[in-house]
DNA sequence: TCGTAAACTTTTTTT
DNA sequence: AAGTTTACGA
């Protein structure tokens, strides 16, 4: 391998790449080749004779990262496979698998996320006899997660019962031996300032260390990377503030300012040039942020023609833009010979995907949905996960309490009642209640239930035997088998086997995805497979072929597109009226997302906004134009259509049927 | 203990 | 509007 840098990369690239020793501050714009830049930075490490073990790439996105490694395996022709690239999540799971025990963890713990951590707290504040109804789950969640994170001090007035609350969630989360989204960044830090010889361990394993999207790391996150990179201080951190979209879950640009002060040796990189949009749209988007007032000076620039104009067109309501939307991608994949991949379309909410998603659907578009509902949010996989965690940490009482009744055993609510009671006062768990009832003479329940306990125990310690055996995939077959899930299913659904096949499909796949991960790594065990799972989520399907993107702003950084529809460009939808209840100056993080949205394109931009929406709650509103439209250059919008010309007679009949369908439907 | 009906509640963004 | 949680009677 032979890398010529200034052969491959423009002369500021080629700058930011060689400097691989010492620190480095690169400020990347939209679509200014920073990936290209970093493989070619890696290639050339390795060509100088850094060992690939020694290279740790941390990103904020799981997709970020797996397109981080591949890019990196092409370029590097598949050797060097000891480069770790990963998520800063991950690769804290990675350590507290090994060292969690120097905080007194077991080492079998398993991941928390939101939904656990809800109906942990949930119980929690039952428990010890708040009511559950003066209480918002999420906020306090989210202020609990201030608290743990340092970005808030304290309680605010010191409120007695909220302390109780905090402290109690806390102490449970480690009893049940788990650990949340939060701790796998702080747990480290917790490891390295007690344990000095692991983060050494640590600090020469990683002797070069790279950090994409550096706007997004949180105060945590760039203490927890400080104190990797403190010794060899080889670290490059590369960012935008521009595109700085994650300040809501803690993520602080102001880091940027931090590496400026704690590496005063850094030399500072700006990639200002262009590569991926056309002219016009690059202008609009540096006209928009131009309008925040707090960031690092730059200005992109691009030798790219000005390409075409960018549209911007109203529909009646949601459906209209949807099926607006639909028609005009299958217009323009058909005359311009587009693949449909090359298409986007990016909304504000989560909630604004399954009108559009139908309407795609309807047209038979192929729709690649990333966002939204995710594979193991639904119920039934939850379900069996559930079990596999209980299999796993026994210790785990929120998912045992979610099976221990589920299907219906004749386990129900007053028997989990004096199961808990009985926990609680042996200071056991759940689950050594529950055998303690169901083998002492003297329970405390009637014959009939404690031959349902006994059986459930008997089910859980012979699966737990099948796991010990190493039978991931085969053991989930079992599991449904033995607790009859399918007939659950069919009781649950008792008009619709069309659903049940359906779920049961869904089984089906995690029982094919756990079989896969078994294959691929043969000497990790169901435990690691289910953290993974919890913060890897979906399997990031290849960005496939042929499909139209359709997801969240959010999820399309670091993504770029042909052609692009940003659809519900409202006020109140963006900028996000929440948002800016919360705080007026959340406008800017807003004004960053619209700028994200509008350099996700490459040739094409359309934007659309409707006339009235209705809200989650089913109620019709008057809405408006974005304020962020209005911030674009007059003469850069075009009020025609894209590619406006005379539909064909075949896509009016295929729009007039899809209208019938609709039709029928209601 | 279970099934049904009524009541209630949705954070915008993600690891 | 949709989903889940609670309440009550069998």
């Amino acid at each position: 391998m032979s890398i010529d840098l200034v052969k491959e990369l423009n002369s500021e690239q080629a700058k930011a790449a060689a400097n691989i020793n010492g620190p480095s501050l690169i400020i990347a714009g939209a679509g200014s080749g920073k990936t290209r830049m970093l493989t070619y930075r890696i290639a050339y490490m390795l060509e100088q004779g850094i060992q690939d073990r020694e290279i740790l790439a941390l990103t904020f996105t799981n997709k970020a990262a797996k397109e981080m490694k591949e890019r990196i395996s092409e370029l590097t022709k598949g050797n060097y496979k000891h480069i770790t690239a990963t998520t800063f999540h991950s690769f804290g799971l990675g350590l507290l698998k090994q060292y969690i025990q120097y905080l007194g963890y077991k080492n079998n713990f398993t991941v928390y996320d939101t939904n656990d951590n809800t109906s942990l707290l949930r119980n929690v504040i039952v428990t010890l006899g708040y009511d559950l109804s003066n209480y918002n789950i999420s906020s306090l969640l989210a202020l609990f997660s201030d608290i743990k994170c340092e970005r808030h001090k304290e309680i605010q007035n010191k409120d007695s019962a909220l302390e109780e609350i905090y402290n109690e969630f806390i102490a449970t989360q480690k009893a049940y031996n788990v650990v949340d989204f939060d701790d796998l960044i702080l747990l480290p830090i917790k490891i390295f300032e007690k344990r000095p010889d692991v983060l050494n361990i640590v600090q020469e394993r990683y002797k070069y260390i790279l950090v994409d999207e550096f706007q997004d790391t949180s105060l945590l996150q760039y203490k927890f990377i400080t104190l990797i990179a403190k010794k060899y201080q080889n670290i490059a951190v590369v960012g935008d503030d521009d595109q700085s979209i994650y300040s809501w879950r803690g993520a602080n640009y102001q880091n940027i300012v931090n590496f400026e002060h704690d590496f005063p040796t850094l030399k500072e990189f700006k990639l200002e040039r262009n590569y991926r949009c056309s002219g016009n749209i690059l202008e609009a988007a540096n006209t928009i942020i131009t309008h925040n007032e707090k960031r690092k000076e730059k200005k992109l620039w691009t030798e790219d023609s000005k390409g075409s104009q960018i549209y911007v067109t109203s529909n009646e309501d949601e459906e209209e833009e949807a099926y607006y939307i639909a028609q005009h991608i299958k217009d323009r994949s058909r005359k311009e010979g587009l693949a449909y991949s090359d298409f986007a379309v990016l909304v504000r909410t989560n909630g604004l995907l399954s009108k559009l998603e139908t309407a795609l659907m309807e047209n038979s578009i192929p729709t690649q949905v990333s966002g939204g509902q995710s594979f193991f949010d639904r119920k039934e996989i939850r379900d069996l996960l559930c079990y596999l965690k209980v299999i796993v940490n026994i210790d785990d009482d929120v998912s045992l309490l979610r099976i221990i009744n589920t299907p219906r055993r004749g386990i129900g609510r007053v028997t989990i009642e004096k199961l808990r009671q009985h926990a609680d006062k042996k200071k056991t768990s759940l689950f050594d209640a529950l055998s303690d009832f169901a083998y002492a003479a003297d329970a405390p329940v009637s014959g009939k239930t404690k031959e349902a306990l006994k059986n459930f125990v008997q089910m859980v310690i012979g699966w737990q035997n099948l796991a010990e055996n190493n039978q991931k995939a085969s053991l989930l077959s079992t599991i449904i088998d033995d607790i009859s899930y399918r007939e659950k299913l069919h009781e649950d659904y008792p008009d619709s086997p069309k659903s049940v096949d359906y779920k049961m499909q869904s089984l089906e796949f995690l029982r094919q995805r756990i079989s896969r991960y078994e294959k691929s790594n043969p000497d990790t065990s169901l435990r690691d497979y289910l953290n993974l799972v919890m913060i890897l989520g979906e399997e990031n399907s290849d960005v496939e072929k042929g499909k139209v993107n359709l997801m969240t702003m959010h999820a399309a950084k670091g993504l770029e597109f042909n052609t692009v529809y940003l659809a519900g460009i409202e006020d109140n939808i963006i900028p996000s009226s929440r948002a800016l209840e919360e705080n007026p100056a959340n406008i800017e993080e807003e004004r960053r997302l619209f700028y994200v949205a509008v350099t996700r394109a490459k040739k094409e931009l359309t934007i659309t906004y409707c006339e009235n929406r209705k809200d989650r709650m089913g109620e019709n509103h008057l809405c408006l134009p974005s304020r962020f439209i209005e911030e674009i250059p007059n003469q850069l919008i075009s009020n025609k259509v894209a590619g406006e010309e005379e539909t064909s007679t075949e896509d009016k009949l295929a729009a007039l049927s899809a209208m019938l369908e609709k039709l029928r439907k209601k």
